[in-house]
DNA sequence: GTGAAAGCGCTAACAC
DNA sequence: GTGTTAGCGCTTTCAC
């Protein structure tokens, strides 16, 4: 960006100052053994005075420790990841870590290619979030960056995908979604529609499990529940919920597979003068920070996406295990009020 | 993090590989000229093939050109910064550039904090998003170190704050405040009442000083508004409605100055029965995407933070001008609604 | 307990 | 057009 930059302050200056070797101020600051206490303490006192803040990347050229991690996100402006990142943030500051964050819009290309980007500024652990693809050769060329990453020393952390073989945070997708499934069919629903995002997506495939398995547990055949297909987004939830009206007109229940999704439903329903729930009641999944506040307030099943943040950076900034480390993470049923019997 | 990393894909051995000097290697791969097109592809090639990706800590203490930039933030789970996030990210994976992102927290010692250690990770340019404090002493520390970073060479762009001297991007706050407070003004609202966040933040006050103006040409008395100040979030939002109802029963408008804010404004209205905007109308401030998703949906000032994140991060990368620049971002009433006519 | 010196991987003069 | 080499600022043996 600019060559031209004057000179910063060295730990020449501050060792000058201190009147001592760069060596012995070097491990002044780092804390390392081997300089008298008073020594240290002179050194560090005239660092602060100076403002002296040392240069990371000649830290790490010098085989420092690597005090930056990568997180890596669909979109960090929808709220799932960015709740995701606000948790991931804080531990980093408490670690004394700079965060780098990137994009990649589900596209396993742009993925690969902010991967690589992360490796090539030798952070020293990667966090994955958001969903991976069910088709596993989609996603190898990023599991062999990966693991060459890993070789090389580097660690990482997945939340919400599998099939990757590195330590995971994982959302109990299944089940959560057999608990809103079940409460739909307490409620008496049977004449059930599902907005799902791309079955593509293992979070997507996950939550279908978990349906059909209720489904089937209440002695219903899944097959005859209308999946409607759309992008996994607030737009995809509109579209999706007017197909269903359309092609399904008896249904009393819709089911979005993501809270981004159920919003786009209720707003199709309220532009048809349908009532939520007095004739079809909705359901999301995630309990972003907005479910609560809409009206009627949504139904969902909550994950702690803030805690799953923090939890992958901590399973990245742990020592490797022998194998990867899985920390599963429970889905809540949340009732609010956009479910209710259907009408009589 | 980790020390014992393996080695890594040097340049020396992508130059080995194809048989030129490291010098020749490095010009191949960042298109420098003094090289015969053929070497230069042949480099380009192996290096490929074998997965080189140049160590940027290296690059960067030689001398290279920063390819990172720095963005620092409030609190990423908020839309608000994960709208401008998403929009400054955008640019920066065109630009191949690598974004660390940092959160505040509304904290002048940990932004103060934050910012060092940008500066330590050199990278080119900082963009701050967020308001600024009414009081230049709370920002006097952060002010000398983003001097002293231009000095060094370091760009430094801000969005929606003054006072700092430094390229920015300025959405018009007072004139957004003045089309809302108009609108009301317009509808017939003569009972008002504002949901404030901290008079200590510059949004706010520019906000204030909109409506004010708006109040004043009306032949209104702006001291006779209800200001309830309380957190720039939904909680907030809360809690001023509920104390503007308790206090001012008489109100049939509650002006938010922020979507967060109208938000836990309608919720508070929902919880005691109060129909909006039949017995009480509501505006916010921003339009985050959840806005017009709202029931009612929200009448409110519509912010572009997508591109305003864009202008900043591409301010931040044009040569600095002799002056600071401003980009002024207009704000554009989006009519939706919560708002109607006072009830008769 | 402290200092001198050898790199870390790369870029940019400077030779050839 | 290509190669040689001197650093960039730091950490870390290795002497003292």
């Amino acid at each position: 960006m600019h060559k031209e930059r004057a000179t910063a302050l060295r730990l020449k200056d501050v060792a000058e100052a201190a009147g001592v070797s760069i060596a012995t101020a070097s491990r002044s600051l780092s804390g390392a053994p081997g300089v008298s206490v008073p020594v240290a303490e002179r050194v560090r006192a005239v660092a602060t005075s100076l403002g002296y803040v040392a240069n990371v990347h000649a830290r790490s050229l010098a085989g420092g420790p690597s005090r930056s991690v990568g997180l890596v996100v669909h979109e960090i402006g929808d709220p799932y990841f960015s709740e995701i990142a606000s948790g991931l943030l804080g531990v980093g500051a408490r670690e004394g870590l700079t965060v780098q964050i990137c994009h990649t819009g589900r596209d396993p290309e742009r993925e690969l290619e902010q991967l690589r980007m992360l490796v090539a500024n030798r952070v020293g652990a990667i966090v994955i979030a958001g969903s991976g693809l069910v088709d596993p050769s989609l996603q190898a060329p990023a599991k062999a960056e990966l693991q060459a990453f890993q070789r090389a020393g580097g660690r990482v952390a997945v939340i919400g995908r599998h099939h990757l073989g590195v330590d995971a945070v994982l959302p109990d997708n299944t089940g959560g979604a057999g608990s809103v499934a079940q409460h739909l069919l307490d409620l008496g629903h049977r004449r059930v529609a599902v907005a799902t995002g791309s079955r593509g997506l293992t979070t997507v495939a996950d939550r279908i499990t978990g349906l059909e398995a209720a489904f089937t547990a209440a002695g219903l055949d899944f097959a005859d529940v209308p999946l409607v297909e759309a992008d996994f987004t607030r737009a995809g939830g509109k579209a999706a919920a007017e197909e269903i009206l359309d092609r399904h007109p008896g249904v009393t229940a819709v089911l979005a597979l993501n809270d981004d999704m159920a919003i786009g439903v209720l707003s199709a329903l309220r532009a048809r003068g349908i009532s939520v729930p007095g004739q079809v009641s909705v359901t999301g999944f995630d309990d972003v920070a907005v479910a609560g506040d809409l009206a009627p307030s949504l139904t969902t099943v909550r994950l702690p996406m803030g805690e799953m943040g923090e939890q992958a950076l901590l399973l990245a900034l742990k020592e490797p295990g022998a194998r990867p480390r899985r920390r599963p993470v429970g889905a809540e049923l949340v009732v609010r009020d956009s479910t209710a019997p259907p009408p009589a």
